[in-house]
DNA sequence: TGCCAGGCCGGGT
DNA sequence: ACCCGGCATGGC
């Protein structure tokens, strides 16, 4: 797949490095950011299903209560009752949804790999990457997200922050869809997990603090040097 | 007060 | 193949 449509917005044609001289600029400015935070690989799959569409806060909140009940494990989590869980994880939003997803990804989970998230480690990358995409309620970003950070699988996280912050500066067109903009990053960056992971992690950080949403301007952007 | 947040699904064109 | 409403809480 090559970005057949749009292509005359391609700056890789006069800035054929300009996916790595990003990184390094969001490095220098925000630091590294040490994603994602959380303490087991477990806890970061359960992260990625609560984050759908979600402030990360309120996510924290859902997680804690799961804490302090002691039930993130795989084994414990799917103990409990749908209705019980939906109740803990209110703080996060979609709670009824998001129940259900969290039961479909334990399902999965302890039937072909009881439970075990270094049996599922062990799988390869796509054909894993085919098999978690089946599951009801995870799409690609979920399934990227754990494949990457919980799995250490090298692939890349794209999300609404990739999408705008690199369109908004004209590296990609708008219509770019999630497949697209993550072959780019696969074609124009070494195929490292520690840098997928961090360069994800920056894109979010500047997200965050520059390239919102409501402020197209977008002026005190780290990455407005390239563009001046 | 209203918009936004680290999506995804299902039904309708 | 897109497009859109629904899902829901808490922060700013």
């Amino acid at each position: 797949m090559t970005l057949p449509r749009e292509q005359k917005y391609f700056i890789l044609r006069t800035k054929p490095k300009i996916f790595e001289e990003i990184f390094e600029k969001l490095l220098t400015h925000f630091g590294p950011q040490g994603w994602w935070p959380g303490e087991t690989p477990f806890e970061v799959c359960v992260g990625a299903i609560l984050t759908q569409n979600t402030n990360w806060k309120n996510v924290e909140r859902a997680i804690q209560n799961l804490k302090e009940k002691g039930l993130l494990s795989p084994w414990e989590l799917s103990q409990i009752p749908l209705r019980a869980l939906a109740e803990l994880i209110k703080p996060c939003g979609f709670y009824n949804l998001k129940a259900k997803r969290l039961k479909n990804f334990l399902e999965f989970l302890i039937e072909h790999y009881q439970g075990d998230l270094q049996k599922m480690e062990a799988e390869e990358r796509e054909i894993l990457r085919e098999k978690l995409l089946q599951i009801k309620g995870l799409g690609k970003e979920t399934v990227d997200s754990i494949l990457l950070y919980a799995l250490n699988k090298p692939i890349f996280v794209v999300d609404a922050y990739t999408h705008r912050i690199f369109s908004r500066h004209k590296i990609i067109p708008e219509i770019a869809t999630y497949d697209e903009i993550q072959e780019l990053f696969h074609q124009n960056l070494k195929e490292e997990v520690d840098l997928f992971k961090e360069y994800h992690a920056l894109i979010v950080a500047c997200g965050k603090n520059y390239c919102k949403k409501n402020t197209p301007q977008c002026s005190a952007c780290p990455l407005n040097v390239f563009f001046s």
